[in-house]
RNA sequence: AGAGUCGGCUGGACAGUCGCUCUGCGGGGAGCGGGAAACCGUGCCGCAGGGAGGAAAGUCCGGGCUCCAGAGGGCAGGGUGCCAGGUAACGCCUGGGAGGCGUGAGCCUACGACCAGUGCAGCAGAGAGCAGACCGCCGGUCCCGUUGCGGGCCGGUAAGGGUGAAAGGGUGCGGUAAGAGCGCACCGCACGGCUGGUAACAGUCCGUGGCACGGUAAACUCCACCCGGAGCAAGACCAAAUAGGAAUCCGCAGGCGCGGCCCGCGCCGGAUUCGGGUAGGUUGCUUGAGGCCUUCGGUGACGAAGGCCCCAGAUGAAUGACUGUUCCAGACAGAACCCGGCUUACAGGCUGGCUCUCACC
């Protein structure tokens, strides 16, 4: 890996197909009142991740966009300490009131969830 | 100073760390793909620079652009609706007119036509549209033994009362049985002329008419003008895999059909090529009715000339996160082909013109 901290499009899900494989073969599953988080194995050396905020669960595309950032970066931070997994990230309705700090605290604890329900699943 | 009115501008700042995207420059003896190579495409690293809005919004109008359709004309359907101008165009803007509101600055108006036709109008009321006698007023006549200014009948009458959103010009004088544009004066109205204005319209200078053609067209309708349809998921190009198609060649080894058999032909088979085309990718994609400044024309919207500038271009979708400092403590809110408007949301801050009231010099 080139860098631990960075993200370019080789840690994104790009394309329709990305998203199916992960929703029909879901390995690992994680939850709030706020977000569902969703996750599949692939076979690259690093972890990748997708974003599902519809506009029917946050109306303001202001927030949407605020929302996606803060699951980037924290993402990005976190990266390094992943298994190679495809995540896709669901925002539920309440999601919105939440502010960054809360956003974030939320994203750390789910993270280590999936981390550790992903290692359960492999050994 | 207070109250008000019409605009214009702005939409936290700074520092550090870690990221995203685009552009430019530089770098690489072995990143990947192509090529004989030069090199090309893509990617990587470094540096520099750009990176949401006044509404990016609602998608309500008007264009550009693209494809489809199209001789010409009409109908249907939709839109607009005082006049003139501006504009690529508009339902927008500017100026003007008319009506209404306000002491005023100023604001508001879907503001064409109901003597082309059809329709609509609850309740009340005698009567609601080529009107109408309920009370009243007046005349005549008859009756009650003649008294009361009584009652009945036949007429006249729209001045008064009453009803209503609205009752068929207003005021005054004459007139009359009582009244009435019945007559006259003034005001108003309609029509014609004249004058001013490009026009809407205004003036009331002149003449004519006793005087309605009631209201309603965001009621049907009529009149005038405008409108072909769909949208960047438009459209153009490249193009896996799988299935199917066409052409050429191979083989004549095999199977099936035509046939008694052979030759031959057709189908199946293999190879190559081609065209359509899905996933996916590239493009369209930002230089434009562009911005800023100056001068000139115009009351103004705006136009003309000259100079300078390049100012987001993503595509599972960038423009951010964290920490600190500071202040007046940060509202509404995120580009998706691009412009011009309208409408709606919005914490605050700055600023200009004008009006009214009060006080002082």
């Amino acid at each position: 890996m080139v860098a631990n901290q960075g993200f370019d499009r080789s840690l994104r899900l790009l394309s329709a197909s990305d998203y199916s494989r992960v929703f029909s073969s879901t390995s690992v599953k994680s939850g709030c009142p706020q977000a569902l988080f969703i996750a599949s194995p692939n076979r690259l050396d690093h972890p990748r991740l997708g974003l599902v905020i519809a506009r029917k669960h946050v109306k303001l595309a202001v927030h949407r966009n605020r929302l996606k950032r803060l699951i980037r970066e924290s993402f990005r931070l976190r990266q390094a300490q992943m298994p190679s997994l495809d995540i896709v990230v669901l925002a539920r309705r309440g999601m919105a009131e939440l502010d960054n700090t809360a956003v974030s605290l939320m994203l750390e604890k789910q993270w280590n969830r999936l981390c550790k329900r992903a290692l359960e699943k492999t050994t």
